[in-house]
DNA sequence: ATATCCAGGATATAAAATATCCATGAATAT
DNA sequence: ATATTCATGGATATTTTATATCCTGGATAT
């Protein structure tokens, strides 16, 4: 039981997307940059979040991801299951009926207790990871982290975030 | 997020060991037998939870696995971190502090929220995990499982169990 | 003494995570 | 329209981890 990395990249990525303003974006590699990862690799994780619907991505010059929806609606469950994939953690092999007495199919009708508990204690684990807002995150990051840290964040994303200009603003 | 498959096989044979009688013990090639599985991936397995401290292992013919204490003082969590270790599943890289803009490390003093959150989670997670006790997985599965299901196990533990005998009963 | 079983280390293979590179395509300026 | 710039997405390499096997040594009952 082990969690990737770029699960941590892609939350902090998203904490700092909530930070730019109106339909503006952030590039990929800004964002690398900030984290001191690796740009090829982090853009496959923002990847990931964007095909599950929670960025949305820019191409061309001016371009970048920005988040999909508002940070009220975006909880830590999204993300993770975003990178991790959505399978469950533990996944009954049926190991059960592999040994050489292997009896009829109908004596395995009933999935097997263990499998039950342990996804019994899963959904306890993304049902917690659904409490968390992203919204939450941010505003307890703002009220307790360290002023210079908060300062700093701040300065960073005001320094890399790009305005969407024409188009979209005069379509709307 | 992914659990290994030795916490489903370490399961499974904790659970079989549930069934034998009194100091008896059954041999791990057996257990391997009756779920399939490779014997020499499965003793290191079996291997970690005698060093847990969840199972007793007795060397020498009529030796073999037999449960260190009682299945109500067993739970899959004592299992799960047998198997999967100790560690939690999310671990903060702290790459909030990995940019280039790195802050003096005043700044980082506090456990970082999103940190926190995960923790939180996986708090939740290990308790629903302690509640699940061996003694319930066993009693569930005599009452709700195929009865030829149930059959076949008694069976396969009543033929492959070794009572203990001479000195250590004696001893007693 | 012998046969059986576990413990542990060394080793081999398979799978997955991590990291990098290049081709494609979209927006802007000329 | 054309060329240029930039980011995305897919394809590819590298590293780490999990899985599986093998062998030696120690312990115990027959
Ligand atoms: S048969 Fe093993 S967990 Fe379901
Ligand atoms: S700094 Fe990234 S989770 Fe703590």
């Amino acid at each position: 039981m082990k969690l990737s990395e770029g699960v941590e990249a892609a939350i902090h990525c998203a904490a700092m997307l909530a930070g730019v303003e109106g339909q503006g974006t952030l590039p990929g590699a800004a964002m690398a940059e900030a984290f001191g990862l690796s740009p090829s690799y982090l853009l496959k994780h923002l990847n990931a979040l964007t095909a599950a619907g929670i960025l949305e991505s820019v191409p061309g010059p001016a371009g970048g991801y920005r988040l999909a929806r508002a940070t009220e609606r975006i909880t830590l469950l999204d993300i993770v299951l975003a990178i991790e994939g959505r399978d469950p953690a533990f996944r009954c092999g049926e190991i059960r009926q592999c040994g050489p007495a292997r009896l009829d199919a109908s004596a395995y009708a009933k999935p097997c207790g263990i499998n039950v508990a342990m996804q019994k204690a899963e959904r306890a684990y993304r049902a917690a990871l659904a409490e968390a807002r992203l919204s939450d995150i941010v505003a307890k990051h703002m009220r307790d982290a360290d002023p210079r840290s908060v300062a700093a964040n701040r300065a960073f994303v005001e320094r890399h975030q790009r305005p969407q200009k024409s188009t979209k603003q005069t379509e709307r």
